[in-house]
DNA sequence: GTACAGGCAGTAT
DNA sequence: ATACTGCCTGTA
């Protein structure tokens, strides 16, 4: 039987760049999930068997948006020929489902600077501040609360190797533990009225915000606007927005207007549109992560 | 040594 | 509304 797209690739979806604190051991994939611990393994006949420690109900359905109607998504999405395309080439590919806090500090850690790095710090982040735990005779580190976050100085926190990106992350875990930003509210939220919140936090930019309206506030309409999908549009759509982009950054007044645009084209579901062309993107320039 | 990497804020025009 | 600048850190 043909794979369709209504099958999902856990391991396709781990490798995508929307999460970072993967790692793989002993053929099984670990993934840091808030406080839990999550173990995904593919046996030899490409079953999945996914479990969490401490023990989380229904984590596959809930981390990799097993919820979400794929069909609808897929049908949507499929009158683009170019994101038609990529659905059909990279079988399995999902959103995931992240902890909203996780999220924030882990894209604030993402600017300006690349996967590796990411990884590093936000390691770092977990070591220093997190809780050790023991699955399979290897040790983790659960993600640090806001609250962790909070209490840490500066210093500690540049330790990590975060550099300049130690205020915005301090600032944003302040905000959290005063209750100025409330996820729960996020979540309810319109998503131009949530991407205005998160935009007031300092450190947090428009594609910050739409990487964490998507990836775990439930806005499936955010498109986050990075320097890959960049030139996806420039190459391949153009016409959306009738300006020369090419490799240059836009200013935040030219991702309005393209953020507007590109999600009254895809509609509701933009942002899995995005993970294709973003996953794709990298795909061809030979990235592994 | 230089360039570069998955942004953002601040400032000037 | 856009252009320009500096910014931590590590790797090629």
């Amino acid at each position: 039987m043909q794979p369709s797209p209504q099958s999902f690739d856990p391991v396709l979806s781990i490798n995508s760049g929307q999460v970072f604190l993967w790692e793989k051991y002993n053929g099984i994939w670990y993934g840091v999930y808030g406080e839990h611990i999550i173990k995904v393994r593919k046996d030899k006949e490409q079953s999945i068997e996914l479990s969490s420690f401490p023990e989380m109900q229904s984590c596959e359905e809930k981390i990799f948006r097993l919820d979400d109607n794929i069909n609808e998504i897929v049908q949507q999405l499929s009158h683009d020929p170019f994101v038609d395309r990529l659905i059909k080439k990279y079988t399995g590919l999902r959103l995931m489902r992240q902890e909203p806090h996780q999220c924030l500090f882990s894209f604030v850690c993402a600017s300006n600077t690349n996967i590796p790095m990411i990884r590093r710090m936000l390691y770092a982040l977990t070591k220093k501040f997190g809780r050790e735990v023991q699955v399979d005779g290897k040790i983790f580190f659960t993600f640090p609360s806001a609250s962790d976050i909070s209490k840490a100085t500066l210093i500690e926190l540049k330790s990590c190797g975060l550099g300049y990106r130690a205020g915005a992350v301090k600032s944003a875990a302040d905000w959290i533990v005063s209750g100025r930003l409330d996820f729960d509210l996020l979540k309810k939220g319109r998503y131009e009225e949530s991407k205005l919140e998160l935009l007031k936090i300092y450190g947090v930019g428009n594609k910050i915000a739409d990487c964490v309206l998507l990836f775990s506030l439930e806005k499936l309409e955010a498109f986050p606007i990075d320097i890959w999908i960049t030139r996806a549009l420039a190459n391949h759509y153009n016409w959306l927005y009738n300006n020369k982009l090419k490799d240059k950054a836009v200013t935040s007044y030219q991702y309005a207007a393209i953020s507007k645009c590109i999600r009254e084209y895809f509609g509701k579901y933009a942002g899995y549109a995005q993970q294709y062309i973003y996953y794709h993107m990298r795909q061809d320039a030979g990235k592994k992560w």
